[in-house]
This record gives C-alpha cells, structure tokens and sequence, in this order.
RNA sequence: GGCCUUAUCGUCUAACGGUUAGGACAGCGCCCUUUCACGGCGUAAAUCCGGGUUCGAUUCCCGGUAAGGUCACCA
C-alpha cells in the first residue's frame, strides 16, 4: 500500500501571517486534498523570546479566513519531550555530542549540542528545481539545540517531519540551503526522505523579498483583510503567483478560480521556478471580480464592516437610504475598504442632506424649471429612473443634454462628479428632488 | 565573498526544437455616457548577452551578466 501523502505548514508565531506562507499553506492543502491526503498545521513556536500569542492568534485567524481547512493542529513549544527523547537518543548514539564552546556572545550558551557531520555530499530531487547537490561539509557541526529542553528549528522541524509522517515538504525557495542539513538530521533520526518541492519566493514591487519589515502593508495577510479583499480573491491570487493554469486560450476566464476550482486544475509540477513579484492590481482587479459576483445582500453584509462609525452615528444619517446606496458603491470600488475613502471625502453625504451647489458648478438654470414640471407629473410611488429618464429624455436631447442634465446633476448632488441623475434622483425620492429643484432655480 | 537558485511584454505567465511567440492585469485609443463609475471594442509591448549542438533554437549544453536566496546558540 503506497503511505499516504502529509503535508504541512509549519509558520513561526515571531509575526503576522505572511501572504507568503499563506501560498504555502495554499499549496500544501492543495496538493494534499488533491491526493486525498492529510494537511497538517503546525506551529513552530520554539523561539519563546519571540513568539507570542497574539501572532499564534493571527495565524490561526487567517488559516481560517482562507478556508484552508487542516486536518490537525500542532504546537512545538508542547512537544519539547519528544525533542529530548529524540535528543537523547542521538547522544546515546554518538550522532551528536556536547561540544564547549571557546566563543561565547552575549546570550549565548558555553555548552550545546551539535551534529557530529561527516560531511557528504548530498543530492535531493525537488518537484519544481528537479536534482539540487550540496556539500554539506561546508556546514560543519552544527548545533542542534541549546540543551536537552531547547531544540532549535532545524531539529525540532525535522523531528516533528518525521514523527508526523509529512511525505512532501513543500515550502518556500528561502528553506533550499537548509534542505541538506535536515537531511543529514533526518538520516541520523532513522527517518526516509520525504519529496521536497521549493517554490519561488515572492518579491515585492521594488524586486526584493518581500518582507514585513520593509513592506508592511502588503505583507501580511491579515492586513489584505483590513483593506477590504475577500479571502476568494487572495486565495486565487497567491494561487497565481508561480502558477497558472493550462487551459488560458481556450477561455481567457480561467484566471479567475475559486478554491474548488483550484482543486480541479492544480498542478505542483507545473509551478514556476522563478520569483514572482506581487502586484496589487492584478488582486484588485480579481478583488472586484469576486465582489462582482456577490448578491447586494451579501455585499451588504461585508461592506457593513467597513462604514465608519463618525457616519452612521451622524444626525442626518439614514440606514433607509444607505441600503439604497450599496448596489452604487459597489459599482465603484475595487475593495471594501474603499467605503472608507468614499465616505471621507464626502461623495455620499448629498443623498443624507440637500447640498448648495454654487452658481458656477451649476452653469444655468434655465431649464430646470420645465424639468422640475415635467418630473411633479410622475407620482410618488412610480418614481424610479427609468420613468424618469422617460419623461426628461425628450426634452434634454431638444435642449442639448448637456444644458439640461448636468445642471440636474448638480442640483441634486452639488457635485462635480457623481452617479448619474435619474439614478440620484430616484433615489432621493420625488419631494425631496423637487424641494432641490426649486432651491436650485434661486441660486 | 562561498554555496545554491533563477532569467519570455511594465507585471503574472503560455510554449515541453519548427507558432504571425499566446493569454491576463496595468497602459493607451475608440465607442457608450451631461460628469464619474460600469460596460463593449481595439492597440502597443517580450524571448538578458556570447558561444556551441542542430536543417532549425525561447526551448538543449557551456560561459558571461544580472537578480534573488542562504551562510545563527532566529524561524
């Protein structure tokens, strides 16, 4: 019986949760539910100064905002016996020794274990790299923990590799140079070598790994969230970052792809061995395709989250209107957390409170008095756009639509740009839209 | 610097020796439209350089160049 396929995803809580390992999660739960496998969520939390739980809490958060489901959950810093009995067991054996150190820095231990290396040359195949070859002489002994109850990542990484069955090691281009060293651990263990797949890592738009220290806003995934994308869209974004899919001629849609669809058309082999940098308008552009396919329920119910609170708590706000308003907005944006600025600079306010356009926005009023005419012979409750653009139409291609639409335009929004005024007009309701009319006309 | 990896439009990529080098995003243009947004149509744009191998190289080999990764008692 062929073993069945583990993977893994092993992110350290020292920071947010990158987009990185969330491509990394991506294709490690990709490959293993393709394989009818088991994915594995580890958390590599043996750097105690480091790691804290609130960066824990976030990458949890985020493997579930993703909905990249695993099959079980892991913590280092509660298999520290395991690390020792292992440890130990090296010892016993000679593979590793107590070695005193002649240098020491500050924080630094005078006696650690380390690796008795023979030196060989190594060679392992890797699904995207193919035959990579390494002389691990050049690595010395190197340590394996601080002492029995502190492993460091390399040891307690493979040990857990090893123990929890993972077949494939699929993770980022950064963890190639570390492959041999976990190699020879691995071999000292007793355990075989599982298939390594290394893929590229991501740059950011200045062609330099992406990091959170100099890319902040666009490095962690938590962060993508913030500003408004939905997790299909990132999901589907990293997922295109190193790999694509096959069939692009035949239908040029297929770069839009949902999580089930990934799983249909994914391909480890296929993925791409160089860098790819990051580019935030591609995920814009797949961000509003996702939204596009939203009903103006749901799109409510996220684009809720995103409307300030200094507004809805304002003295004129209305929540009638703003439902109104949600199939406009959406039209508008490319992530939810656009509301934001729409709001902060004011381009909703006039549909909540009358503005007072100024003469020259306006450019005449001279037809606004047979427009207003024209719109009291509708009745109130068949005031929708089309009917009024019905009855407007005819008389502003007579007049020069210009001269007749845009000072309605104005008059109702006060604005020089806006959503068209039929559409304004509908929305604010037959009274208030003649009550603008007339104060229009006096300006 | 040593070691490792990589190299197709601005960006993500397709092509597994023979194509007018294809698609997507962004850009630009036109149309729709009073404005904005949406939408429709179209357009420009690439095989890093030099040697081989071959009838023929984006594709295979070698060298250069450039970029990135990694060289911890971090992960």
């Amino acid at each position: 019986m062929k073993p069945k396929i583990v993977t893994r995803i092993a992110p350290s809580p020292t920071g947010l949760f990158h987009i990185a390992t969330a491509r990394v999660a991506l294709f490690n739960y990709l490959f293993a539910r393709q394989n009818d496998g088991k994915f594995i969520f580890r958390i590599d939390d043996t750097d105690t100064e480091r790691s804290t739980p609130t960066f824990t809490k976030d990458l949890i958060d985020s493997m579930n905002w993703l909905g990249l489901d695993y099959d079980e959950i892991y913590y280092q810093s509660q298999r520290t016996a395991i690390y020792k009995a292992k440890l130990e067991e090296l010892l016993a054996s000679d593979q590793i020794y107590w070695s005193q150190e002649t240098e020491i820095k500050e924080g630094e231990k005078a006696e650690v274990l380390r690796f008795r290396n023979s030196g060989t040359k190594i060679i392992f195949e890797d699904i995207v790299h193919g035959s990579i070859e390494f002389d691990t002489a050049e690595l010395g002994d190197f340590v394996v923990a601080k002492d029995l109850d502190t492993p460091l990542y390399h040891f307690a990484s493979v040990v857990d590799d090893f123990l929890l069955g993972v077949t494939h090691v699929i993770r980022g281009e950064d963890h190639i140079s570390n492959t041999p060293r976990q190699i020879l651990m691995l071999e000292a263990l007793g355990g075989s070598r599982p298939t390594y797949a290394h893929l590229p890592i991501i740059l950011a738009p200045d062609k330099t790994k992406l990091s959170k220290r100099h890319h902040g806003q666009i490095a962690a995934v938590s962060e993508y969230r913030r500003l408004g994308y939905l997790s299909e869209a990132v999901v589907n974004f990293v997922a295109m970052l190193g790999w694509s899919p096959q069939s692009l001629k035949d239908d040029p849609n297929q770069e839009i792809l949902s999580l089930a669809d990934l799983l249909k058309k994914f391909d480890l082999s296929k993925t791409q061995k160089s860098g790819a940098i990051l580019n935030i308008e591609k995920l814009d552009w797949l961000n509003r395709e996702y939204l596009k396919k939203l009903t103006p329920t749901e799109f409510k119910k996220l684009a809720q989250e995103f409307l300030p609170t200094e507004f809805t708590t304002k003295s004129w706000y209305q929540e009638k209107i703003m439902d109104k308003l949600w199939p406009l907005i959406a039209e508008r944006i490319n992530r939810l957390g656009e509301i934001t600025d729409l709001i902060k600079n004011g381009e909703l306010d006039f549909f909540f409170v009358a503005p007072k356009p100024s003469a020259e926005l306006l450019k005449t009023t001279e037809y606004l008095g047979e427009v207003e005419a024209r719109l009291a012979t509708l009745s109130a409750d068949d005031f929708s756009a089309e009917k009024i653009k019905d009855v407007i139409w005819d008389f502003a291609t007579e007049q020069g639509r210009g001269r007749v639409l845009w000072p309605l335009r104005v008059a109702l929004s006060g604005l020089e740009k806006s959503p068209d005024p039929f559409t304004i007009a509908a929305i604010l309701g037959q009274t208030e839209t003649l009550t603008r009319l007339t104060y229009a006309r006096t300006i």
